[in-house]
RNA sequence: GGCGCCGUACCCAAGUGGUAAGGGAGAGGUCUGCAAAACCUUUAUGCGGCGGUUCGAAUCCGCCCGGCGCCUCCA
């Protein structure tokens, strides 16, 4: 089955080919950096990263594009969300940029997220986006007021195709005051003149001024994807207004088609209610991770559908560690088989059919990226596996191989819920071979009977926080 | 008020016409000097409610109840 996406734009499911064979173009909306990183960002940028993931899995190039958002996002009071923060903290707004931008990636690093080929700063690409604003001048689709310049929404018919709105129903229902110097209540801006105390500003032919919020994403998806381009990505709060705004800003100033498939992430929620800064109910990712693992939280927004809500608690976390760690253990279980069938070098066994789950974790992504029923696949394959291994039948070179190749490929390379390497106790240095030769000495002292000195070895490591696990194939340790 | 989405076991969560994936928790078991872990087995005659269409519905249609999102900054 070749891979199915949900295209906001038509509401249905489509098949997926990028405009150019073999290379896909994609964008995605990024962070306006002003305040460290929730759950909520961290479920959609995990979202795309698994498509981009899978789109070179199936063998495409693939060009990601991911603004950073450090200028023209207000707030409803008119105030730029940089320069209050940046009032807050005594900063210059891109002292915050700069810390704030650093923070996302690191959050973003630790959730082992592939990076963004290119992520271009709005102020790093305001003539770009004069470039766009005159044009829309030029063709009349905008007008200036005052030194800002307003993009007219009645010029552009498809205006509201992507949100599912028309204007007669929008501006029925608006509840914003309309600003007097827009001809039209649901006209937006595209350049804003900068009051004499605003700090963020630029020379354009209009006078002093800064970029509109929608308008960076324009210029800066264009410059670099071209006018074109086949993936345009962010969370279900940006459908309206901003990517409306995108769509017909670029499509009235290229006189082209912009993105051909808009892709929405749904939103985490607390209780039920959305994670958001205004309501006050976020978590920090910074603070997540001082409890949860980084892959652990990976693996948790994983389990549900990019396009489903995904309901945020402790219970639900320590639920996705458990199983994070049960998948963990197949994995060690399978390869530690592995290691053991390759030294004695097995011919014959009996067989697990790795290719039926193969297929299964294929259809499920091609299915508009269905991850949770792919991690579902996942846990069969390790439930039969575990349940071979463990009925003690020598299982094929060639089974073991194949299970373990689903594993990389899928768990690691594709949803990165696997690490390569899974567990702590196989890497060479001198906290495991100290670990080699306490675990060895208490087993001596086991097999003497003398467990007096055996527990005193598992009772001091256990106040250090290593644990030790007494298995069949022999004792393992983890850290806390 | 307009547009849209959701309601599946104690919790999280797939499934959108063919007879309820998966994970957690609970229960039972294997292993074991003890402990812990690991592993296995098991857990919804039913998918918010009521009608309808169909040989067949969690899935389609209608109404109702409950919750949420966007319309204003938010991933």
């Amino acid at each position: 089955m070749p891979l199915q996406l949900y295209n906001s734009l038509t509401r249905r499911k489509e098949l997926f080919e990028p405009l150019i064979p073999g290379y896909v173009r994609m964008y995605v909306c990024g962070p306006t950096v002003y305040s460290h990183s929730h759950v909520g960002h961290a479920k959609s940028y995990v979202s795309f990263d698994v498509l981009v993931r899978y789109f070179r899995f199936i063998g495409n190039k693939v060009l990601y594009v991911q603004n950073i958002t450090d200028v023209g996002h207000l707030l409803d009071d008119g105030e730029d969300r940089m320069l209050k923060q940046s009032r807050l903290e005594h900063q210059h707004p891109m002292q915050i940029a700069e810390a704030i931008a650093r923070s996302y990636f690191e959050d973003m690093d630790a959730l082992g997220l592939v990076r963004p080929d290119i992520s271009p700063r709005a102020t790093g690409h305001v003539l770009e986006q004069i470039a766009i604003v005159q044009s829309l001048l030029e063709k009349e689709f905008a007008y200036e007021v005052n030194g800002s310049v307003y993009f007219d929404v009645r010029t552009f018919k498809e205006y509201g195709r992507l949100s599912g709105r028309t204007l007669e129903e929008a501006v029925g229902g608006t509840r914003v005051e309309s600003r007097s110097e827009k001809r039209y209540p649901e006209d937006f801006a595209l350049w804003k003149r900068a009051e004499p105390e605003h700090i963020m500003r630029w020379p354009s032919p209009w006078g002093e001024g800064f970029p509109g919020w929608h308008v960076e994403c324009s210029a800066m998806s264009m410059k670099y994807l071209g006018e074109t381009f086949d993936i345009h990505g962010g969370g279900l709060d940006n459908q309206f207004p901003h990517h409306e705004c995108e769509i017909a800003q670029s499509v009235c100033a290229t006189g082209k088609p912009f993105a051909r498939f808009w892709l929405h992430n749904n939103l985490v929620t607390v209780n039920g209610q959305k994670m958001s800064k205004s309501l006050g109910n976020f978590v920090t990712l910074k603070d997540l991770f001082t409890k949860y693992d980084p892959i652990v939280v990976r693996f948790f927004i994983l389990q549900s559908h990019y396009r489903s809500t995904l309901d945020f608690s402790e219970q639900a976390l320590d639920g996705a560690r458990s199983g994070f760690e049960r998948l963990q253990n197949a994995v060690q279980n399978l390869r530690a088989a592995l290691a053991r069938a390759e030294q004695e070098g097995r011919k014959g066994g009996s067989h697990c059919d790795a290719v039926a789950y193969d297929r299964q974790i294929r259809d499920a992504l091609d299915d508009d990226l269905n991850a949770p029923q792919a991690i579902g696949a996942l846990f069969e394959l390790s439930k039969e596996m575990n349940a071979l291994l463990a009925s003690g039948s020598s299982v094929s070179l060639e089974s073991l191989r194949s299970v373990d190749n689903v594993y990389r490929k899928y768990g690691q390379d594709v949803l990165g819920i696997v690490p390569e390497v899974p567990g702590s106790s196989r890497s060479e240095n001198l906290e495991n071979k100290l670990m080699d030769l306490l675990t060895t000495m208490r087993n001596e002292a086991r097999k003497q009977k003398n467990f007096q000195i055996s527990d005193r070895i598992r009772d001091g490591l256990k106040e250090l926080g290593v644990t030790l696990e007494d298995r069949k194939e022999g004792t393992v340790w983890k850290k806390e």
